[in-house]
DNA sequence: CACGAGACCTGTTCGC
DNA sequence: TGCGAACAGGTCTCGT
């Protein structure tokens, strides 16, 4: 579920609060419990534990994948991976199995990271620099131009759609959102990125803006047991619509395998390279 | 540098 | 019905 707008979904209902839950901003971390180890990626569970008693949350964020705490000295960034969330619950509510960490606040209710698969991580550091500083650019930030796309697309040689989800050279795409923007841009996954032209790839760079503003329009994507609201899933074109119509010539989509992950691509719109 | 395989995990769905 | 295989929104490390 997590790719940039699932988390940045996240961020602003944790951020704004919901009629049910009030918002995060100005609670006070009044106590913890790592309930699966190597959830915590760093510090220790001790220094984890006691940097944070008694911070303020000043602002919540996102950067790529990654969901950023503000808090007064630290901040603590959260990557959820295949299958992790953010839940704000009623302190006293018996925790779910799939908790893996959780955040007593000062209101009585208490923060939650639900992880199933156990990839997620969270990090406590001063700088967020120092986990955040290789990411490529924020696809939907002012830095991210068509000049960038096409000179970076031209610099490397890579299959457009691994290259795509190196986060590297784009922060925040994810399976759902690359298929999703190769074919509206109609290019095929297996595109050598610098055999892209300057046409070809400022359509890329605006099918990648598209995508990720509908995505964020309609809170996301969400899948069966992972439920979170959002409902792009009801207009995805390509992605896990295997045997059924290409929206854009009624050809059917077809699953290939690109970089030992799921893809899915409509065999007229998107023509294989030589 | 670019790519594939395997690892990390649990749960659901598919095929026989 | 039962049971193993395949598959799932991500990323890292290693070998070629």
């Amino acid at each position: 579920m997590p790719e940039l707008p699932e988390v940045e979904t996240i961020s602003r209902v944790l951020r704004e609060g919901r009629p049910t839950n009030p918002p995060l901003l100005g609670r006070v971390i009044v106590g913890s419990d790592l309930l699966w180890q190597r959830t915590l990626a760093y510090p220790t569970p001790e220094e984890f534990a006691d940097r944070i008693m008694g911070q303020m949350i000043g602002d919540i964020g996102r950067r790529g994948k990654y969901l950023l705490l503000r808090l007064d000295t630290d901040t603590m960034l959260f990557h959820l991976r295949m299958s992790g969330d953010l839940v704000l619950e009623t302190a006293g509510e018996p925790p779910d199995v799939h908790h893996r960490l959780i955040l007593d606040l000062d209101n009585g209710n208490r923060l939650a990271f639900n992880d199933t698969r156990k990839f997620g991580r969270v990090w406590l550091v001063s700088d967020p620099q120092e986990i955040l500083g290789s990411l490529g650019p924020e696809p939907l930030g002012t830095d991210f131009t068509t000049e960038v796309l096409f000179g970076g697309l031209n610099s490397r040689r890579r299959q457009i759609k691994p290259l795509l989800l190196d986060q590297s050279f784009l922060a925040g795409m994810g399976n759902i959102y690359v298929d999703e923007a190769l074919h509206r841009a109609k290019i095929h996954p297996l595109t050598i990125s610098n055999q892209l032209d300057r046409e070809g790839s400022d359509q890329l760079w605006r099918s990648i803006r598209q995508v990720l503003e509908d995505g964020i329009n309609r809170n996301g994507t969400s899948f069966d047991w992972v439920y979170r609201g959002g409902d792009f899933q009801n207009y995805l074109r390509v992605y896990q619509r295997t045997g059924e119509v290409c929206p854009e010539c009624g050809t059917l989509i077809e699953r290939i395998i690109v970089g030992q992950r799921s893809t899915h691509i409509c065999p007229t719109c998107q023509i294989a390279p030589v």
